[in-house]
DNA sequence: ACAACGTTTCAACCTGCATCGAAACATACC
DNA sequence: GGTATGTTTCGATGCAGGTTGAAACGTTGT
């Protein structure tokens, strides 16, 4: 008699973001890493008792994965269309107007979107590789070409098996970025060669000094 | 304190989509079409003034319009992109595990998503349109060719001035499926054409006989 | 073995919010 | 004008669900 059978539990899973504590872990996982219990529950300022209720709510909302490491509890994302709901929401999420409080200007200038790169950076990223022809483009959905596989493998990117990659429309953009396991792969080496730097609880990401130079020299980006 | 000013208020709109009544109406209304309060109460298994309230609280989340006709007032999703967001949420709500209900055929086989045409048959009818150069692919988009205007324009689709089109994602389908103002304009002619019928109380669209030979004839549809 | 730490469980409390009856308001019809 | 219908407002009620303190559980380290 409450939910209509033929759909979705729409509810179910709305009602689960809809509690300020739980949004807040929800969104600080956004940038695809794991966190612990009692880290999450600084986060979203509640009390670790409070934290572990919830935490097991999302679990068994199918929203989180844990994964035990010692004596913690490390918790993410249980995949990529979590992720992809969030961010759809975030568009739809009426901008603070108490307080003219726009997105931040780090976030808005490079971020990490679940597992890959968003942000003004990653979208004008993706874009530089279309142009050079390393993409192409299908729908909702990248191809890698034979170019941008030799490019990107001497680069050091673990190509993954498929050669496809989600576009991942981003909410301060509305452009969109490379996502999908080509976008983790190639996050993951930017990473690594300490081109970005994160920024400590956030979802930002701070562009180096090598990062600034690589990018113009390696990919051809202009910035 | 409580809502970091950095980001949207993700658990503001989700909170609103959490209430089984409200994700009820807001499902109804999926469809593109506006119903007046009384219906929407009906649907929601509500009294009229608990669905008046959660009315005036889905207006103040901007995730509603309301168009006044005389005692009549007509509630519909304020744009596509609360569409989208709510498809999203579909995506990763666990599917009914108790009772085994799948997805009702007539949804899966077409329905409209929004105001333009989904399932099982709009993503066929895309593909189709693709297959014969009436459309091309662009990221998370379709192009409209000169070919696929002429021949919508006989077929009495209304053009819009932008010749670009949304790729919508399917839930069901997991493919996409042509959204947009071409979408709409497309659906609009479909069901004038009474190709297409709407079930009542539903999204789900029931192909009539016509509708069959034409797709058949007109598009080069294999059903 | 014991202590420290991270995490979860349990019970009780308390608040926010959906719900409903009654009534007010607006519009359409006779 | 009066009445019926669609819709909203107000006030009161009741319940779901978040919060907390106390305690239990598991792991690590000495």
């Amino acid at each position: 008699m409450i939910a209509n059978p033929v759909e979705p539990d729409l509810s179910g899973v709305a009602a689960l973001i809809g509690e300020p504590a739980r949004a807040a872990m929800l969104t600080a996982l956004m940038g695809g890493i794991a966190l612990p219990a009692g880290e999450l529950a600084e986060i979203a300022h509640v009390s670790p008792q409070t934290a572990s209720t919830h935490l097991q709510k999302l679990l068994e909302g199918q929203l989180l994965k844990v994964e035990t490491q010692g004596r913690h509890r490390y918790y993410r994302l249980s995949n990529a269309s979590v992720a992809q709901a969030l961010e759809a929401l975030q568009v739809i999420a009426p901008v603070h107007t108490r307080g003219r409080t726009l997105p931040d200007q780090d976030l808005c200038y490079a971020r990490t979107c679940y597992d890959h790169l968003a942000g003004k950076l990653g979208v004008q990223l993706c874009q530089t590789m279309l142009e050079n022809g390393w993409l192409e483009i299908a729908p909702n959905e990248f191809v890698l070409t034979e170019l941008g596989r030799t490019n990107l493998e001497n680069f050091g990117v673990q190509i993954p098996n498929h050669s496809k990659a989600r576009a991942c429309l981003d909410w301060t953009e509305r452009h969109h970025h490379l996502g999908g396991a080509l976008g983790r792969a190639l996050t993951t080496q930017l990473l690594e060669r300490r081109w970005f730097a994160r920024v400590p609880n956030t979802r930002a990401l701070r562009l180096t000094e090598p990062g600034r130079t690589g990018l113009i020299r390696k990919f051809g980006m202009r910035l």
